[in-house]
DNA sequence: AAGTGCTCCAACCGCCATGTT
DNA sequence: AAACATGGCGGTTGGAGCACT
């Protein structure tokens, strides 16, 4: 737990929102009981405001945080399950550190329990099994040096939580477009883009290329979150993909970007979620190449597009 | 019993996207 | 278009409690 009597240090930024006579630190049963109670009546939103109307001295932030993390009822104690577990460990392959994004797919889990729990256990244990937990590859097999991950972590925190990918560029988990001059799928190589333009594509994938965006829509496909949730239920249940699948998916180029041909990734989708339907992030988007023909088909795309 | 080190996890932080004015 | 407000995210912190000496 935080010192309730000190600040935010050396920082000079003004926090979100005054905390001048504000409580900090661990909440009492008392504080629970009334923003519980207050939340039953008037339901959730309007943090800002909350507290006040509540009689709560905390600030808005901190009692959005207590209800989504602790006091809602939808929220599930106790030890993690082995089922859940495994589930935790499929997505972090699939999506990274997007912790509110895996945890839309485990209910009754939060974001901050799944973190927690990757960091305290399921990382030391990838570890102990010479795995790598931010790749989810052999230790020793790592074709990373460690300057290059200490890069990225860097650009990772700078650019907080929008990258559509993983560390090291998955196969599964690629972002880009079909070249109309290749024929090709090129998927950016979002390190070198923010490492030379100091920011990566948000929401539209279009961002990344504004002179030229109308051309570039016209190859992104965006999906809502019920295919969306399809989608990646059918990559949740497919174990790892087989060798023969990863020597056709795309290929690190000499320019830093990835490529492969357009017909391997011509079910590979461009998905833009809302945090409404599944708590996904605002910022989730992402692309997934998506190779079983059980799962997700061009018919669902042209049936949402 | 007392001291030390370690682990866990609730809470806080800064940052960013989106919506509103 | 700009400024502001709000909500939400991942990263990080540090106190409580446990294990060990």
């Amino acid at each position: 737990m935080r010192n309730p009597t000190s600040g935010s240090g050396t920082t000079s930024k003004t926090p979100c929102c005054s905390k001048v006579g504000l409580k900090r630190g661990p909440w009492t049963p008392e504080e629970d009981e009334l923003l519980a109670n207050y939340i039953k009546k008037e339901g959730e939103g309007r943090w800002r405001t909350l507290p006040k109307r509540a009689g709560l001295l905390r600030c808005g932030k901190s009692c959005r945080l207590r209800w989504m993390n602790y006091l809602r009822p939808s929220v599930k104690r106790g030890q993690i399950a082995p089922d859940e577990e495994d589930l935790i460990l499929r997505l972090h392959r699939l999506l990274g550190n997007r912790w509110s994004l895996i945890a839309g797919r485990i209910p009754g889990r939060t974001d901050n329990e799944i973190k927690n729990y990757w960091n305290t256990h399921l990382s030391k244990k990838l570890i102990s099994q010479g795995i790598d937990p931010r790749t989810h590859k052999p230790l020793s097999n790592s074709t990373h040096s460690s300057s290059d991950q200490d890069q990225f972590k860097a650009s990772s925190s700078k650019a907080n939580n929008r990258l559509p990918i993983s560390p090291n560029p998955n196969p599964t988990e690629m972002a880009g477009i079909v070249s109309k001059n290749t024929g090709y799928f090129e998927a950016t190589n979002l390190e070198d883009q923010y490492e030379q333009t100091g920011s990566l594509p948000m929401r539209n994938a279009n961002v990344q290329n504004s002179d030229n965006s109308s051309a570039m829509d016209d190859e992104i496909h965006y999906c809502t979150d019920d295919v969306f949730s399809s989608f990646l239920n059918s990559l949740i249940n497919e174990e790892a993909l087989t060798t023969s699948q990863h020597q056709v998916l795309p290929q690190l180029q000499p320019n830093g970007n990835f490529m492969a041909p357009a017909a391997v990734v011509s079910d590979t989708l461009m998905i833009s979620s809302s945090a409404q339907t599944f708590g996904f992030g605002t910022s989730w988007e992402g692309a997934f190449h998506q190779n079983d023909p059980k799962g997700f088909t061009d018919e669902h795309v042209e049936k949402h597009f």
